[in-house]
DNA sequence: AAAGGGATATGATAATTATCATAATATGAC
DNA sequence: GTCATATTATGATAATTATCATATCCCTTT
């Protein structure tokens, strides 16, 4: 196989390497594309045209959509284990949402065409992308679900849980999002997400330096996640 | 083809009649089972091994699932249109969602090894099942955003205007779930459900005979629904 | 027919959350 | 560096929603 071909931490080329042989491997490794973001740029704009089929290599987005009003809300977060292409990419013709980089990012783009016709020929790359996508569409459901029951105390709680457990592996870390972000994301205002911050940090449960977390009181802020 | 396959009504089948030869449709045909449930029985437990590809040939089922402490929450209403085995199918061994018929329900089922050979066989089906599936799967993510960013009246508006133009196709129809349900759907309490409906009754919106809605209003229902 | 239980209904009150106002701080453009 | 602007922050108040209490209605069972 063509050594240029780099994807080392492409989660999409496992995908491929344990199903397509090395003919059509490296098709996949010429005809790919990859492009790089500036933390803040667009990568998808709801309403334009599916063309490619994308994958995150490295980096942080979010999924986002304009409601009728302009505001915005935010579906998902994705990391490179993550589809970006998920959702509706084998049957619109259009995005109906967004992504933007929250962190400097990667990602990699093969045609949809290209990428039907190795399906075509490959049942067992289909089944594997099937179970890749409807995963990743039912963690986006429940999480969902997760986070509506919740009160806003518990709904910060438990997506700074997410950042430290699931994405930073760390009890200190960097905000990737605004306040208003975050808002978008659990369904709240933003307001609220700072004042909730900012009770966190008198309760002495987080430390908060702009946009630089510390967790100090994990199991508290667990129990508000999973019970507030 | 066996005459005896009537699935007639059967959008799975008109997935397979499109993609598979007639040795295997006949496959399908012997090998599928057909179960009757009546009203408010339970189709799937969350928690149980996923053996078959269960889709939906009448009726209108519930999906849904219970928290940590005993309450229920809906996930979404299918009707025979939508898949019923969506979501995790093809990646999760267990349910992680129950499925109980809210109307007089037939399923079709099919054993998931079977259809895993057919889709092996047949990259063409897989196509079109993973683009029927996304799709599934972005409607009722769509869904669970529009409703959340709703206030009370909006969301109960939501709901009886779905009833009313995407399941009866009738300004007067009979409630398939019960107030309890119509909560555990949109995220509200049953009292506000009630107390919304009664509402929407003195403001001479409907007119309701216990389980018996009848839209008299439908611009204000409409725009409740839109903008509340 | 009576009794029980669940669903529906309504009111009063408490809790939660949003909105509005204002200020301090940070950030980027020039 | 300075100005303009967005973000973060906090308080007061209003709006929304949940909770609790109670009553009625309807259905099933006895």
């Amino acid at each position: 196989m063509d050594p240029s071909c780099s994807c080392e931490l492409c989660e999409l080329k496992d995908l491929l390497v344990a199903n397509l042989d090395e003919d059509h491997l490296d098709l996949v490794c010429s005809e790919k594309v990859e492009k790089e973001y500036m933390q803040g740029e667009s990568i998808i704009k709801e309403g334009s045209r599916i063309k490619d089929f994308t994958y995150l290599k490295s980096g942080l987005v979010k999924l986002f959509r304009r409601d009728n009003t302009g505001k915005e809300q935010i579906i998902s977060i994705a990391k490179p284990m993550d589809y970006v292409s998920l959702l509706s990419v084998f049957s619109n013709k259009k995005y109906n949402y967004s992504v933007s980089a929250l962190e400097d990012s990667v990602t990699c783009n093969i045609k949809m065409e290209d990428l039907r016709s190795l399906i075509n020929g490959n049942s067992k790359l289909a089944l594997n992308l099937l179970a890749k996508m409807s995963k990743i569409a039912d963690k986006i459901i429940l999480n969902t679900l997760e986070i509506r029951k919740k009160h806003l105390r518990g709904r910060v709680a438990f997506l700074l849980l997410y950042f430290s457990q699931e994405v930073y592996f760390s009890s200190e870390f960097d905000l990737p999002l605004s306040r208003k972000e975050m808002a978008e994301y659990v369904g709240m205002t933003t307001e609220n997400v700072i004042r909730t911050l900012s009770e966190f940090r008198k309760d002495e449960i987080l430390k908060i330096y702009g946009k630089t977390i510390q967790i100090v009181n994990k199991d508290t802020l667990k129990s508000i996640a999973e019970f507030g």
